[in-house]
DNA sequence: CACTTATTTAGAACCATTATAAACTAGAAG
DNA sequence: CTTCTAGTTTATAATGGTTCTAAATAAGTG
């Protein structure tokens, strides 16, 4: 199984809740953005047994945790979880409410020029709203 | 009183409350950054009479609508709120949990290169998470 | 003043998220 | 295999920011 050494090399024990959430996240072609909601559903429809809505909560804050999830900021009632952990920016579609993934080449360097003392530059994310 | 035509021309009645609110929002040096907490605060330290706390939510969106206030994209348990609402950028501390504005000029233009069928952009926003 | 409509308000409701604590399980040691 | 322990899952309750409700009040109009 794929992710079992993932799951140990992270020091998460590889339990079936955790190894099923993870086909559901990571064994796509594409990466996509989601909320704890929509995840639940997707687990719903690829499973057979019922993960708890904890479970669902504590794994994907545990992979966030581990880098292979990443929040999204974006102002909504819900959390927006992104699957494509790299370093990318985003269209949001203010009507459709869905997240979009720039291509770095979309967008070009970004380039900080002022610097807080004592801080460092954890990340630069660009949020392209959108509108009709 | 500086506040009532502003009020007036935007369709909004210059209610007692809406003006000491405005005092607080408006009249100060620098813009600032909020929650609807602190603001409650500021406002609990600033006037006499009480504000409810719908009123505040109401006003802020009130506000938020005829673009007073812009909302800031950011993941926190609570709405962050801007007074500047021209088009700027953000450090955010996320230790302090405090935002910072960014110059146009410390970023630099950003210049959007894909396009989306049908929709037009509305807001271009860099975050720059910091830490230690 | 009389009337209409907007606004304020206390409190209830909502709902995504987090906390709790008991049952279960993976991994390690014997 | 058996025992032991720390980690994990789970149902359910609690939390807390935000929104809703509906009654009281205030603003604007004539
Ligand atoms: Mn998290
Ligand atoms: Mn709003
Ligand atoms: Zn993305
Ligand atoms: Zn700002």
């Amino acid at each position: 199984m794929k992710y079992i050494d993932k799951l140990r090399n992270s020091g998460l024990r590889p339990t079936k809740q955790r190894l099923q959430i993870c086909e559901v996240l990571f064994n796509t072609e594409k990466t996509f953005h989601f909320t704890i909601n929509e995840l639940e559903q997707k687990i719903k429809n690829k499973i057979d047994n019922k993960i708890s809505l904890a479970t669902v909560y504590n794994t994907v804050h545990a992979f966030e945790k581990k880098g292979y999830l990443k929040q999204i900021p974006i102002n909504s009632n819900q959390t927006y979880f992104d699957t494509n952990v790299t370093d990318h920016h985003h269209f949001y579609d203010l009507k459709d409410q869905k997240l979009i993934d720039l291509e770095n080449s979309d967008v070009g360097p970004i380039n900080i020029k002022k610097k807080i003392n004592g801080k460092r530059i954890k990340s630069v994310e660009v949020l392209v709203k959108l509108e009709d």
